[in-house]
DNA sequence: TTTTGTTAAGCAAACGTTTACTTGACTTTT
DNA sequence: AAAAGTCAAGTAAACGTTTGCTTAACAAAA
């Protein structure tokens, strides 16, 4: 038996495509005796509805595509997951495209799934221009941007306040005496690794102390703090910030390989993102992101724009808490 | 301007769709000029070709579902990064979706996927039969099972060693003096649970340990570790095996807060599933899950299947290695 | 010349639905 | 008894592609 048709339920049934179709959706009255002949007949013949086929017809696909950079960092990880709770309540199910930082994996999935396959986007973008975006996918499909922002990019965003928190936290490692603050950034092009390091730099301006030789250029990865945790040991640093999670884990974990003691033998100012057990969060300072709030705005945003496309264009920014070491807990 | 179908191209070129569609798809021979017109027509009415209606007419939606039961636990989160790496590479794409252990959640999205969306389904099911996944998608769309394998499922399986690894971490916790070895449990109804138990079971009896008492029904999340520990620390254990990597995690940290040392004051038997840090990795003995491989081995088997419905049903097991705390680099 | 071959491209029927419009059979109103 | 209204369900045209079949134009062979 090939795979039944609506056609074949229709005929099976003694109806017409209009009442199958009608009795699936609910979509019009139905007497209680057809609309039980469609049922038996869709049994009997273990009809599935196309949902690809339909799609075509509504222009509805119920999915929406979340386009992250990295899929095993807990931060997306946790949008991710709070994202999908938000938009599974209205019905839609969700994509997610890992980019691993690639600007050529990102264009290349939005170019793909923006033509007919979802409903919208939401992008942890890692390309550094709106353009290249504008490029592959038409203006009227909607998009949120989450995390990380584009300059003149003209859709909602959903963003932390990355500024402010990490002004507060260098500011309160200067307090406590620091002077040689040793900084590595994140992946340059990104809008979170300028804010943060402009945080950084004003800090350490406003109370006059140089960073010759603190800041070096990392890459949001772990990979890329061992060479240059070395080389702000080298430069004297008695205090290390970080650019993210993923990086304060890794700079823990390399001071252990060091016999260096976080918040006995330096102090280490870094990011937690997540409620996910995270090693060595007891011994840093930590600037605590907003995950779950941005995942719930950012989700209501994208369901928003794809109900109402008319919206004016919105930017949201939420605060992040930045909490000292002793503060903590454990 | 209303967004452009293959008819206004082709209108515009002066051409028929059917030479659009070649066009596109380098389908058959098209003279330079006719081509280069085309591609004007293209450009000048900035079109892309709708992905739905393509995979309607060709079956084909270069699309697989990947059913996980927790996208945060970094297991999983591995698994979907190499999965993605393994098909992209064939030009597929990866929806992803999290059913946090809730079979409704699973169901509700396997039979949503079934019919025309995806090529394939790749499944780390939380279900414990297979008769609930036979009535919602159709005998004939290729599945994957892996990491669980369900009872007579008649799918492609690829599995870890449970037991036997599970098996040679007891005996080495029993051969270096403990008697009293305390197991916490992941979700009963999953294939994994049941056999790494069976192999802790095994082991003890094979020695002529008792287990009453020993044994705490858990769920696989870190919430159940907590009292489940208590329990075990009042019943005198010496040393502690939990079930997956999130357990241990969280036996790590739940140690800490009653002040205890693990490889010190009581011996853990954890899991590793992925080269991102995990808290407290160094202090205990370590099952190491071949993370990685099942993931490629999974990847290149679903599309195998999709390539080739024919092929024979293959099941897959694939070894883990134990490593005792001491062999620990770190 | 007629036939055959080759080439480039067009025609139109799918794919499996949804839905605006229509119809036929009753029922009610006038 | 005719007109109007109601109700349940049918007809057929989309949706935006792909593709098997056909054709028109020309060239080469007979």
């Amino acid at each position: 038996m090939a795979k039944a048709g609506i056609r074949d339920v229709a005929k099976q049934a003694g109806v017409s495509t209009a009442t199958v179709s009608h009795v699936i959706n609910n979509t019009r009255f139905v007497t209680e005796e057809t609309r039980q002949r469609v049922q038996q007949a869709i049994e009997a013949l273990d009809y599935h509805p196309n949902a690809m086929a339909r799609s075509l017809k509504t222009r509805r696909y119920n999915l929406i595509a979340f386009v992250v950079p990295d899929i095993a960092n807990a931060f997306f990880a946790t949008l991710i997951e709070e994202v999908e709770n938000v938009i599974a309540e209205q019905g839609y199910r969700l994509i997610v495209v890992n980019t691993k930082e690639t600007k050529e994996r990102e264009i290349e999935n939005l170019r793909a799934l923006a033509n007919g396959f979802v409903d919208g986007f939401l992008i942890a973008s890692t390309l550094d221009s709106y353009d290249e975006i504008a490029k592959v996918v038409p203006e009227d499909v909607p998009k949120v941007f989450i995390d990380r922002s584009l300059p003149h990019c003209p859709c909602d965003t959903i963003t932390v306040a990355n500024y402010e928190a990490m002004y507060q936290g260098v500011t309160y490692l200067i307090r406590t005496g620091h002077t040689r603050i040793g900084y590595i950034t994140g992946l340059p092009r990104i809008s979170t690794t300028a804010e943060r390091l402009d945080a950084y730099r004003s800090a350490m301006a406003t109370h006059h102390l140089p960073t010759e030789g603190l800041i070096r250029i990392g890459d949001s990865m772990s990979s890329c703090v061992a060479t240059n945790l070395d080389a702000l040991l080298e430069a004297n640093c008695t205090a290390l910030v970080v650019s993210n999670n993923v990086m304060a884990t890794e700079a823990m974990l390399q001071l252990l390989e060091r016999r260096l003691h976080a918040s006995k033998d330096i102090d280490l100012l870094g990011y937690k993102d997540s409620e996910q057990a995270q090693y060595g969060l007891q011994h840093m300072h930590l600037i605590c992101q907003p995950t779950i709030d941005l995942a719930r705005v950012a989700g209501r945003q994208i369901l928003e724009r794809i109900e109402s496309p008319g919206l004016p264009v919105r930017q949201t920014v939420i605060q992040a808490v930045f909490t000292p070491h002793h503060a903590t807990s454990l």
